[in-house]
DNA sequence: CTGAAAGCGCTTACAG
DNA sequence: CTGAAAGCGCTTACAG
């Protein structure tokens, strides 16, 4: 019953006196104390001995005598959101090239934030929190324990908390935008997230923005959940709702692949009828019918900006927002073309009709009447290329 | 510069001197040590103390006094695999659930593993692993540094490890085999992984064997990357040297999302000329086109699993496999058919070709010629109802 | 320039 | 049945 403790560890104590010096010495000098002053000679020996003993300091006798403990908790809303896992990625290296461990905390309910909470700051696990996971109201916002520990917000605004860190979320919705006006579209719709979600309000509000400026119709906004479903049923309202549609632009990539099989289902060809463009990039993209074009964003950047924020609150910097700024890119593929003119008047015509119009090849890319993009050429040669990483069953 | 610790932390001496007791009592009283010996009064004063108090033990200094850690690390591979992003969702639950945190490490590389193992293991951190990173030849399994801490293999079984933790993947490929067999299917090939990877040789033996015993001809077997690239190249090579295939079974959902997008491209109606089965389920499945026929796979609690039998090591138990068996679920959509007496004389005649048999409406989910398929209905009723979760972008 | 010593917050034999 | 004390492995003033 007893599990064995790590039979026998070195000690810092051990290394001293293989160097020949004290406990303190050996301390300063693997700690780089700079006002530690011995030779060279006694510093290399320490050094030495610590490696050939194999010498790895308890992490909690560090914590314990008021050092560092090098750990930092990510706060997740969802592991297996594919724009979190990047982010957590790219936090989990980051923190890793700056000799820090990370805590993982996914922070589905409420109920849980506050125990993770108490077990990863409150034991003194950890230094600092990257909170991904933070909505409006979000219990660890309104208890004020965090105005004890160091934290940022990751892909989040929290208002006034000078600890955002976040991809240019209007940017990149102003860039969708005119993506989209330049291949001639003027009434546009998108499909945003759930009213409480942060992120989706800032790419919400930088379409619109955007559309203002530009003096056309504001475009139509349909608020569903962050799901296949949801974007199945945001694109549906748009359409019925607003048939002059002639462009989309989705929230997240679940949301585009439902607007995608909606608009099927609705007898819409992409993008002859209706163009399709989707926050967020993924390899599948490549491989849906049509290929979707997409905006890829610096998320893996991003979970690396938030560690080198936080690691600076922990050396005393003063919290400050950080945008990742002119990161977007649009990776066009098939799902977005230009206007036609005979879009413009197609309008409520073709809402539930169905197309009936006879086209030469009914296999695959048939249906593309504008531009037909070979989606093989779409898939292999996309405007930009991502670093693929090797994926591991 | 420096960090202001927690300003002033309960500790045990203040909850101790709260309730009128020694340090020891509240130490062996929280820590519901059954050989000490007070009234249940003095009991409930002690916990009361401790949470009017705030009382939150430093984790460090438990461990440094020889108490657990009370952490876990969960070595993956690639958190962006919706595989590995599942199990971890269910081993930090289950982790949490039994008073566990856990340090996350994602072990793309060989050398981070040695880094990741010291900081986590070395310096005291964790009590114990779970590896879902293991190759054969992977450097934490050859340094014979998992001597020293308890650990188990999740979904990876490493011979004699007896801490293998997986889904019965031989099981589930002989499912998927049953399952196209009484389609009908006599002629299959499987889209398999890099060969040293452990997954791919089971799920590729499992559905071998199955077709043996069956006395049908032996699938031809294409290995590839877990991409959809490495899908697509691996139906493109299985149906030009088998062109008799009539049923495929890709080991990964990505490698299905590429093997549909080379079936499309070679001309192939599915199911209809080819139907095509996928290992692991997920939401995006039922807005392929056409919608995707999977197994699911209890990949959440094999998560859970994991960390309990290496929870079990840490109570002295004697490690064992432990296989989650009989729990693979066919999930049955459009992409998988009846095979037809007209597939079985095709054969050579489809490849590159391209049909062109005239369909009656070229949109959408015509091009199935078999038992069309509502993909309606297939998206809006699976066969089993998978359990969605809050998307939170 | 270096060493002896106190102390971080806990647990656990061991005395009483 | 309960309390005083040692000790886990480190860091860091503080003396010398």
């Amino acid at each position: 019953m007893e599990p064995s403790p790590p039979p026998t560890r070195t000690r810092l104590i051990d290394v001293a006196n293989a160097a020949g010096v004290t406990k303190s010495v050996a301390s300063r000098a693997l700690n780089g104390d700079s006002t530690l002053n011995v030779r060279k000679e006694t510093r290399v020996r320490i050094f030495e001995a610590a490696s050939t003993l194999g010498y790895e300091p308890h992490a909690g006798a560090k914590a314990l005598a008021g050092s560092r403990t090098r750990a930092l908790a990510l706060l997740l809303p969802d592991l297996t959101n594919a724009v979190y896992a990047r982010i957590a990625r790219g936090a989990y290296q980051q923190a890793r090239e700056r000799g820090f461990v990370v805590l993982l905390a996914e922070d589905t309910e409420d109920s849980r934030a506050q125990s993770d909470y108490t077990d990863l700051v409150g034991a003194g696990r950890v230094e600092g929190l990257l909170i991904a996971s933070a909505r409006e109201g979000h219990p660890l916002l309104e208890s004020g324990r965090l105005d004890k520990v160091p934290h940022v917000f990751v892909n989040r605004s929290v208002a006034e908390s000078n600890r955002n860190v976040s991809v240019d979320l209007m940017g990149a919705s102003s860039t969708a935008f005119r993506y989209l006006y330049e291949l001639g579209h003027r009434n546009m719709g998108h499909i945003s997230g759930p009213g409480d979600l942060m992120p989706a309000r800032e790419r919400e509000h930088g379409f619109l923005e955007e559309a203002k400026s530009a003096g056309v119709a504001v475009p139509a906004v349909a608020r569903a959940a962050y799901s296949e479903a949801g974007g199945y049923e945001g694109a549906q309202q748009l359409m019925s709702e607003n048939p002059e549609i002639t462009a989309i632009y989705a929230g997240t990539f679940s949301q585009s692949v439902g607007a995608l099989s909606a608009l099927h289902a609705l007898g819409k060809r992409i993008p002859a009828d209706v163009s399709l463009l989707s926050y967020d990039d993924l390899p599948i993209a490549a491989y849906l019918e049509p290929p979707l074009t997409t905006m890829a964003l610096p998320l893996q950047e991003l979970g690396g900006a938030a560690v080198d924020a936080l690691i600076d609150q922990l050396h005393g910097a003063k919290p400050r927002d950080v945008i990742l700024a002119g990161q977007a890119a649009i990776i066009e593929r098939a799902s977005t073309g230009r206007l036609h003119t005979e879009q413009i008047h197609q309008g409520m015509g073709n809402i539930g009709s169905g197309t009936t119009d006879q086209r030469p090849d009914p296999i695959h890319d048939s249906r593309y009447a504008t531009e037909p993009p070979s989606s093989a050429l779409a898939r292999s040669r996309p405007k930009r290329t991502i670093k693929k990483r090797g994926s591991n069953d």
